[in-house]
RNA sequence: GGAGAGAUGCCUGAGUGGCCGAAAGGAACAGUUUGCUAAACUGUCGUACUGGAAACGGUACCGAGGGUUCGAAUCCCUCUCUCUCCGCCA
């Protein structure tokens, strides 16, 4: 949610930087200002009828202490006039605060300035590309043919158990995963992110601090029993650790990594995109999370996003990376990098990470602040990031390392299979 | 699941209708002093909205929402959560 204060004194930064997103802001600040002006002159109303009311109501104690009752008596009909007054314009004032809040969510995050300019997928910068792509051998197969081949994956069991979108991993791609998950926490943790096991479900508050609520509710399972969403990352629970918390300047940058399975129904999705490890319901990541001080987290990001291709050395895959345009970013980003690496046998390019600036879009929800020194409390920013997504990186693993021979395992991770190669 | 108790500021905790945005202590911060790795003293010390150039004001908030009353942290209702005991279970 944006702040009122910034469309109030940037309104035209605000439009420009919406336009980024394909948005025309104009009607909708304008309209979101007419209403912070109703509002600040009800409740300057308001307030001064309040403050009459808490006077009277003061006399009347006085003079019933002092026995002139007759006098309290007709104070008291006085300020139950003011009271009623007051009562229609609290009304009054609670509308026109709604309405303004119900436009205000409406609106997505104002993009940076550095954000390029676009609709589509298409349109987003390639500002990076390293690793070579590697030339397969003839014959070679997509993960889902070599999930198969190796008895690796099973989708069809999954499906019997659960459904579509929710794979069985067996034997030593079961034992990767716990290694790529094993591997990317000892990272996060050996670059200073605390490591976080939370909940992996969440209440509607949480849910709704970090923008999946209330308009992206159908992309979460639902127990509705209790109320409970499952987390679609662990973004949701980890930033949450923060809300309605003011932190001092000097705790920043908060650094939390954390391991969960995600959910998510995303449903509608057919056909090739779909296949095999490329979008599931039910899959796992180590999430990395900032909060960070405003005039730092660009910096932050950078940090992050080098971390992530860090990783992606690592394992030696190819990887590039995309600045989103506007069009293609998230509604609560200010800034994302995705990462992508290159599927060989799919011959093309996977998404397994995006990193991304939220400013003061998700602190606004959740009122997380910081105080610096005796200053006013201020916004602090968040940042987030997939380090790693796992579905993807095995797919990329299976189909970039297959040899005649089997699967080769990358140097980084043979401490933590005990084997390297899958045969 | 059964029974009971409770929810107050960063923490502990007082406050059962007006003198309470809230005692006291602790923590934290600033200053003074003594000196030495600590103590004493003094001061500051919730959040949000809002008026004002500022000084300084106004309003709201004592788990949440509603009600009674001229007036509510305090009384009533509903909800949520926490704790204790019992039961069940990992």
């Amino acid at each position: 949610m944006l702040q009122l204060n910034y469309i109030r004194e940037k309104k035209d930064e605000a439009i420009q930087r919406l336009a980024l997103k394909n948005i025309d802001a104009k009607p909708i600040l304008e309209k979101v200002l007419e209403f912070d002006n109703d509002r600040r002159r009800t409740q300057n109303e308001l307030d001064t009828l309040l403050n009459e009311a808490n006077v009277i109501a003061k006399q009347v104690g006085d003079l019933y202490k002092q026995g002139k009752k007759a006098e309290a008596d007709e104070l008291k009909n006085k300020s139950i006039a003011v009271k009623e007054s007051s009562g229609k314009l609290a009304e009054q004032l609670k509308i026109i605060e709604e309405q303004q809040y119900n436009l205000l969510v409406t609106i997505p995050n104002t993009p940076s300035l550095k954000v390029p300019k676009g609709k589509t997928p298409a349109d987003n910068e390639n500002i990076h590309q390293e690793g070579e792509i590697p030339k397969l051998h003839a014959g070679a197969k997509p993960h889902w043919e070599l999930a198969e081949q190796y008895d690796l994956i099973d989708f069809e069991l999954g499906v019997k158990l659960t459904g579509a979108g929710f794979p069985v991993y067996k034997g030593k791609v079961a034992r990767l995963q716990r290694a790529l998950i094993n591997f990317f926490l000892d990272k996060a943790t050996a670059a200073g992110y605390l490591e976080i096991q939370p909940p992996i479900m969440v209440n509607e508050a949480s849910g709704y601090a970090t923008g999946q609520l209330p308009d992206k509710e159908g992309q979460m399972y639902h127990s509705t029993i209790d109320n409970l969403y499952l987390i679609p990352t662990a973004e949701v629970p980890i930033t949450n650790i923060y809300r309605d918390v003011i932190v001092k300047s000097d705790q920043l940058p908060i650094k939390m990594c954390g391991y969960t399975p995600c959910f998510r129904r995303e449903a509608g999705s057919y056909g090739k995109d779909v296949r095999g490890l490329n979008r599931l319901h039910q899959f796992d990541k180590v999430e990395i999370v900032q909060i960070a001080h405003p005039d730092k987290s660009y910096q932050t990001l950078e940090d992050m996003r080098e971390y992530v291709a860090g990783l992606l050395r690592d394992l030696e895959l190819p990887f590039r990376i995309l600045k989103l345009c506007g069009g293609d970013m998230s509604f609560a980003s200010a800034l994302t990098y995705d990462f992508e690496t290159f599927s060989a046998a799919q011959e093309k390019w996977l998404e397994v990470s995006s990193v991304s600036n939220f400013e003061t879009f998700q602190s606004n929800r959740m009122k997380l602040r910081f105080k610096e020194g005796d200053a006013k409390t201020q916004l602090a920013h968040t940042l987030n990031g997939s380090a790693l997504a796992l579905p993807r990186i095995v797919a990329s693993l299976l189909e970039n390392n297959q040899t005649p021979e089997g699967i080769k395992i990358p140097k980084a991770l043979i401490p933590y299979t005990g084997f390297s190669l899958i045969n």
